[in-house]
DNA sequence: TTTTTTTATAAAAACGTTTACATTACTAAT
DNA sequence: ATTAGTAATGTAAACGTTTTTATAAAAAAA
């Protein structure tokens, strides 16, 4: 192996101009049916593949994409993840991967580490910065989730807003009154949607807005575990959840668990996302279905479709926003109350 | 932002040639202290960052590894990216993903498609190929999991015959005689050994080897709970089973639960793999625990050290086999035997 | 001094492609 | 036949680095 075959060997072979040969392979110009045949020919002998790093330097395309993520661990992002790499793998693109730890830092020192090594584009999943950080990136970038507003960039996230509503409204229509949610911070729109849709809910109905209820946190598991502990402990304990995650979910469960109550009938719940635990249970929890694999092919589609147009990207930003589904199962006590769904 | 800025700019702003500004960069050669921190300002002033395809080209390295999994959804997997992405990206490499979908044919695809990109290095986890293939590959490749004997790479393993063996002899220790093992395919050594791991241990202690105990299928949950209810259908149930991963692990405790079983004293069950469930039922599963990230580490600096080392790699053979633990919780009830563990 | 040795810097080739431009070889029209 | 036009191919520049080789400057030895 003293040296890898160029596209100088098989000119040379063939007979003709490095252009030629180059020409051949990209299809575009017109060449002879004679000389292809004889070019494609000494390819397939000598076994020839182009070296990449020679046209992405001409090209400056690299045909990668980065997906970042802010924890690998979780279920949702995996699965984005891997409606991404389908994608991009269909389409001839390689997928570079990071996990920010959700740590503001670690993203944007990723963010410019991926820029230097030209990656074509990013797909970021729960971000954490500024819009200015966003603007001053120049190269195509989806938002997955947690959209940054006025950053300038597309996004395509899931209606948090209507799935919260629904979640509480579902609650409410089977007699619960003492509805307690656990969420995480409020500092991006995810969290902020989710509690909107809570609190429009029960101002809907007419149910007042109890501040021992509300319990901020963050994503994980142990918030949900320690909040639900927290909420059974109140002297008015609330007689039904919405937890505003998977991982809080899980957390909230294994807190029902070894708090001895039973699910559906000492204490009702419904999540956001569903989890293995959820699915698990006996009853089932009742859950905000969110369509995760089909983000991931959104998200990569939209910036490889961005990515052929090329420069003159110059559109608005598009946000798309999918929808959700309320799987109802037999987490919910029906109290008698006003409708029944 | 009409052309970005080339070593050249720098170059030209300093004063000196493009060759300094390279000598200053990479550090290698001496350069004078003053010309040294001339060079130095105008980078930072100028904000220039290297063009890695540039840099690529003329070093004949990417800076690139690839990590490349049979499914996205499986933890275990995930525990080993995060491992792999860690290392790569605290030594300046990124790591691009793919997932196989469990196929020896895609996971062949994507291998070529990477030797092309030139990735300077492969961990592929869950290989599927044969010895041949893998011989051909003339770039470094660190096979985790699941090894390939003969094909001359290096792997990062864990201890399946003992975790086997171990979770075996608990079972007969607490006095169990009919076990029955629920594993996947018997085509590669991870397969092979747990079920030779049962089988020794069995044989150790003098026990006979039912044939309707021994469930073969694929590594996925829906096996483990098929053949779970299968095994309690027999005629002479087994009173304890060993579920040789952590999906299979799933598909039997929600078997168990869908029969009404009591698990630690109706069945008893050791898995392969913390998982979920088994962390979340009560009693816990005992379960065999591995380092799943610790084996994405492993990989990932064996890789590295391999890429640093360069050239002279004709080095037999590195074959690591990590240790593993079985941690025990209740879900083995003792039914007086022998020793008590 | 002058010469030799060492150190710092510059010039230019190389990496393997694509592509704009130049040239040659056809075809068809006059 | 001559010319104009077009299709096919070749030539060479460009992409942005690193690195080898050459040169100039400085330091050390004579």
């Amino acid at each position: 192996m003293s040296h890898e075959i160029t596209i100088k060997d098989v000119a040379k072979q063939a007979n003709v101009s490095v252009a030629t040969v180059s020409r051949v392979l990209n299809g575009l110009d017109r060449v002879s049916d004679k000389t292809r045949k004889k070019v494609q020919k000494v390819v397939k002998e000598l076994n020839y593949v182009p070296n990449t790093m020679a046209v992405s330097m001409v090209t400056k395309q690299t045909q990668m994409l980065a997906v970042v993520v802010p924890v690998f661990e979780n279920p949702f992002y995996t699965a984005v993840i891997k409606g991404t790499v389908d994608v991009a793998s269909r389409e001839g693109y390689h997928t570079v991967v990071f996990s920010t730890n959700d740590s503001e830092k670690e993203e944007a020192a990723f963010f410019m580490s991926s820029l230097k090594r030209n990656v074509d584009g990013i797909v970021l999943i729960g971000a954490h910065n500024d819009p200015e950080f966003y603007q001053s990136i120049n190269k195509p970038v989806i938002l997955v989730d947690r959209y940054i507003e006025g950053c300038g960039l597309d996004g395509v996230v899931i209606d948090n807003f209507r799935g919260a509503y629904e979640s509480t409204k579902y609650l409410i229509e089977n007699g619960h009154q003492q509805i307690a949610i656990i969420s995480g911070p409020q500092t991006f729109n995810d969290g902020i949607e989710r509690y909107r849709g809570y609190q429009q809910a029960l101002k809907d109905f007419e149910i007042d807005l109890v501040p021992e209820y509300f319990k901020q946190g963050d994503w994980f598991e142990h918030h949900g575990y320690q909040s639900m502990k927290e909420l059974m402990n109140l002297s008015n304990p609330p007689t039904a959840v919405f937890a505003a995650n998977n991982m809080i979910c899980q957390g909230v469960i294994k807190a029902i668990r070894d708090l001895n109550l039973e699910i559906g009938s000492d204490i009702s719940l419904v999540g956001f996302d569903e989890n293995t635990l959820a699915d698990f249970v006996k009853p089932r929890i009742s859950v905000i279905k969110r369509p995760t694999y089909e983000m991931g092919i959104h998200a990569a589609e939209m910036l490889l479709q961005k990515l052929k147009q090329g420069e003159k990207n110059d559109s608005v930003p598009r946000k798309v926003t999918l929808g959700v589904e309320l799987l109802k199962f037999g987490s919910v006590k029906n109290l008698g109350g006003e409708k029944n769904a």
